[in-house]
DNA sequence: CGAGTAGGATACAGTTCTGTATTGGATACA
DNA sequence: TGTATCCAATACAGAACTGTATCCTACTCG
């Protein structure tokens, strides 16, 4: 039993990885379905046998992108909730650590972001699944402030926000001139003011 | 003395118009050049009249529109700088308002981004625009703390740093979803906090 | 071992885009 | 008024890309 669908979904893998590297090096309209298949080590009969087209891999590579980060949410966040540190540390270790490479990662996503802003059902897709990564976020700061004694006066979901958006914007700054902005110097000098300006012992 | 060069310059600039219309609606890669030239109402004989190719055209379009920026910001730091207001309203006025439309100027800046991140001249000539932009904001919070008697705990670079990346951040969020997050919500809200935390009187 | 089938390669037709070479028309100027 | 010039339109050739239709190969299973 190896070889009757489990090479199919292995060749749908392969192309869903060699788009996500293409997407991440020419964009989304720059890499053309030939690239794609050339980055996976096929021809353009594997892709149309496995997707209608260009539009409906981007579709199946949003959700698989989006299975993947939810498991890494999902492991991470037991250690982070229980153990050492502090709320930040928690928060920003997840932002960090859900996506194994931050460049490539901000570059699909930010990629996924822009198609989102022109498109409404991406727009619905994105939005949900932005909706759930902040929920879970959410939930470990509910958590880590229940277990820790401290108290937010804003909603946590609101400071999830925030440290969504800085996140993001630094991330931005530091793949642009990493040598003026190091991964997390932003982040890590204004963000426990913020924390401190918010909570309550 | 109306048509040696100024009919030439004209239409250099309603292409450039057209193409930041075409490239904040599809893309950069995504529009073609026959695009920009029917949004500008010519053919693509006046398009290779007065461009190389699209990548010229890029180039130029990110200048021109970086002068338009600078000169929006030049039109706008005498009144902040002076009259009313605190230094977070004018800051984040000025980020506002240097651009006149948010949502295409986040469209065209997030395109210019990405194709920085992947190309290394892109990327020093955007460097370079920030440089200067983040320099005019440093000064603007540098003279009101002055004149207002505030001292911050970080350099006005650095806070300046936070600001933007906050304010890029948090405009991601405001397009995706306008209705949960309010344009500017998120700084007004946090931002105070900041400030109070590193400011003394 | 042989027929059937699935999945991917190859070949091909059609479309779209780019870039150049030529043409046409309007303006400046003698 | 006629001519030279400039600029954009048009016409054309070639390249790149898409999508389909057919072929080939390697398993599966009787």
């Amino acid at each position: 039993m190896e070889t009757p669908k489990r090479r199919r979904s292995a060749t749908r893998a392969r192309l869903l990885e060699g788009a996500l590297e293409v997407f991440a090096e020419r964009g989304f309209h720059g890499a053309s379905v030939e690239d794609i298949c050339e980055r996976a080590g096929f021809t353009r009969g594997a892709f149309y046998s496995n997707f209608g087209s260009k539009d409906e891999l981007v579709l199946a590579l949003f959700e698989a992108t989006t299975d993947r980060l939810l498991e890494q949410i999902a492991a991470l966040l037991p250690e982070l909730a229980t153990q050492p540190g502090t709320l930040l540390d928690a928060v920003l270790g997840l932002l960090d650590d859900a996506a194994p490479d931050q460049r490539q990662w901000h570059l699909i996503s930010t990629e996924f972001t822009l198609h989102a802003l022109r498109s409404p059902e991406a727009a619905d897709a994105l939005v949900r699944q932005r909706t759930v990564f902040r929920q879970r976020l959410t939930e470990l700061v509910e958590e880590i402030t229940r277990t820790s004694g401290l108290q937010l006066s804003v909603p946590a979901e609101q400071f999830v926000r925030l440290v969504m958006a800085l996140h993001e914007g630094a991330r931005s700054q530091s793949l642009l001139e990493p040598d003026a902005v190091p991964a997390g110097s932003l982040e890590h000098t204004f963000l426990p003011m913020v924390l401190a300006a918010v909570s309550r012992p």
